[in-house]
RNA sequence: GGCCCAUUCGUCUAUCGGUUAGGACAUAAGAUUCUCAUUCUUAAAAGAGGAGUUCGAUUCUCCUAUGGGCUACCA
């Protein structure tokens, strides 16, 4: 006995993980767990043709990685298996002989390709095998000829379903095409397995992209032929991208990274990208932007969901990202951080944890790093314009007369660290009547060449070491003395 | 082509007939900071168009436009 919230997520197994399906996976995760109900992972792999090895690895590794976890699915089972659609390939052809036998199914025996029986028409399908008798179906089956099932379309009247985000949608049935139900190959379509499935493992919401909203009376009219309960349908606006020209569509590649792997490699967080698709299509109605996983689920609701379509926006993702990462602690930041720094087999390696400290507050995302740091292993050419900055009040001149008294300051520093070289560099700034900005501007340039930089002069200093420092700001001098 | 759906700042969104149309990202300016960044403050920025219904429409209805989805022996 049990009324509770069942939902399930579905994918083909594609070999990634699209970011508009992981959004999907994870808004049924969401209800079912604010429900309190249970989540079921279904492996919808009924394209021969689409097969990829390992695909299933990497759908379980997602949704590992993503702390999106299912209560029932074919790695860890449940009362409802099996959960994998090509080891059900018996149960489909049992429900699709029992619809030909209520008559709301056919054989179907036309070619694929041309020729007279052909189905090639731009109206879809001619219904063509629609009225065979008895005696020509069962002379074909004898024959051995190839056949697929198709649904028996009504020719009057209209369908209609209650969607819950979408509200009342409704088509007219002559609309419709004579779908297949079950393939030549055996195996059934999507379009009839999910139904099948679905009723079969007692899902009680169906949640799923909005690609599916026209197909839906569809199955909607096979929940009939069946004399089963509908159960309650939740269409999500899609994710699009924007193109170069301005205009939309599904999001794919040439966007950006799509799939959560890319997302990660990218340097994303897990937690943030839920926390950001969890708002491209849905309102927590707050002004609460930044989610763990627990304050999605308290905070999920239907009526937060949206009809129109969202564009993947990555600068907002980048700044979620970021958030999250501030609020990682600080050792799991460093060793998170670690790989995507490419510092392993540098001099660097021994000052990661200081260079951490400095990164952790500036990044969006790890694979900024190596760039950020880029100039700690290699000083790049840079311009003296540099050097120039009216708000910390540097010019040339005074850059010139600042290096030359910090290159002096640096000799006699004997503590090398960042807590003794702010103190010999306060003290310069009062003794020359200078704030601690307009001394330090022409100092960091000459350190890092770069306007930017993850952390202070100090900090640099103490990174790269007092020779090189030396160095650099010796450099720095020459430079603008030569100009 | 047919069918279905959508349309509030550049982007994600709030608003469930009466608001100076709110927030966030991005952008710009300023302040703070031991330098850039962080942080803080401020600014600029929106109801696709046209008809209705109504005392009153962003909100309800219709039309148009634009965009998207479906129309496979893919899901």
């Amino acid at each position: 006995m049990t009324n509770n919230v069942r939902t399930r997520f579905a994918p083909s197994p594609t070999g990634y993980m699209h970011i508009g399906n992981l959004r999907t996976a994870l808004y049924a995760f969401l209800f079912a767990k604010s429900q309190k109900g249970s989540f079921v992972l279904r492996i919808e792999d009924t394209d021969q043709k689409r097969y990829v090895e390992g695909a299933t690895r990497v759908v379980y590794e997602t949704l590992k990685a993503a702390q999106i976890q299912h209560d029932e699915g074919p790695d860890i089972g449940g009362n409802y298996g099996p959960y994998t659609q090509s080891e059900r390939k018996d149960i489909y052809k049992k429900y699709a002989l029992e619809l030909v036998d209520k008559g709301h199914a056919y054989y179907c025996f036309c070619q694929k390709d041309g020729s007279e029986n052909s189905e090639a028409s731009k109206e879809g399908y001619n219904r063509h095998c629609r009225n065979l008798s008895k005696e020509e179906v069962q002379s074909n089956l004898s024959a051995d000829k190839p056949f697929v099932i198709r649904q028996k379309m009504p020719l009057e009247g209209e369908t209609s379903f209650n969607d819950l985000v979408f509200g009342e949608i409704a088509v007219e049935n002559k609309t419709l095409d004579d779908q297949i139900l079950l393939k030549s190959d055996g195996l059934p379509t999507y379009n009839f397995a999910n139904v099948v499935d679905d009723y079969l493992m007692k899902i009680t919401h169906v949640i799923r992209g909005s690609e599916y909203l026209s197909s839906n009376p569809k199955y909607i009219l096979l929940y009939r032929a069946f004399g089963w309960d509908i159960p309650s349908y939740i269409h999500l606006p899609l994710i699009v991208g924007k193109n170069d020209d301005g205009t939309v569509s599904k999001l794919s590649k040439r966007h950006g990274a799509v799939s959560f792997q890319d997302l990660i490699n990218d340097g994303y967080l897990p937690s943030a990208i839920n926390n950001y698709i969890s708002l491209l299509g849905w309102s927590p109605k707050s002004e609460k932007e930044i989610f763990s996983m627990e304050e999605l689920i308290e905070a999920f609701s239907l009526n937060g969901i949206n009809k129109s379509p969202a564009i993947f926006d990555y600068q907002k993702l980048d700044w979620v990202n970021s958030e999250h990462i501030k609020l990682l602690p600080f050792e799991t930041f460093s060793s998170m951080a670690f790989p995507y720094s490419k510092v392993e087999k540098t001099n660097l390696a021994h000052k990661w944890n200081e260079l951490a400290v400095i990164l952790q507050p500036r990044i969006h995302k790890f694979s900024e790093i190596p760039a950020l740091i880029h100039f700690l292993h290699q000083l790049g050419n840079y311009s003296v314009e540099l050097f120039i900055n009216k708000k910390n009040k540097s010019t040339l001149e005074t850059s010139t007369d600042i290096l030359t008294k910090a290159l002096e300051t640096v000799k006699h520093i004997g503590s090398w660290e960042v807590n003794a070289l702010n103190i010999s560099f306060t003290e310069l700034s009062e003794k020359n009547d200078l704030k601690f900005g307009q001394l330090m501007w022409p100092v960091r340039i000459a350190l890092s060449g770069l306007a930017v930089t993850p952390g202070g002069a100090t900090e640099i200093m103490s990174i790269i070491g007092k020779e090189e420092s030396k160095r650099r700001l010796n450099l720095g001098l020459k430079m603008i003395q030569n100009h």
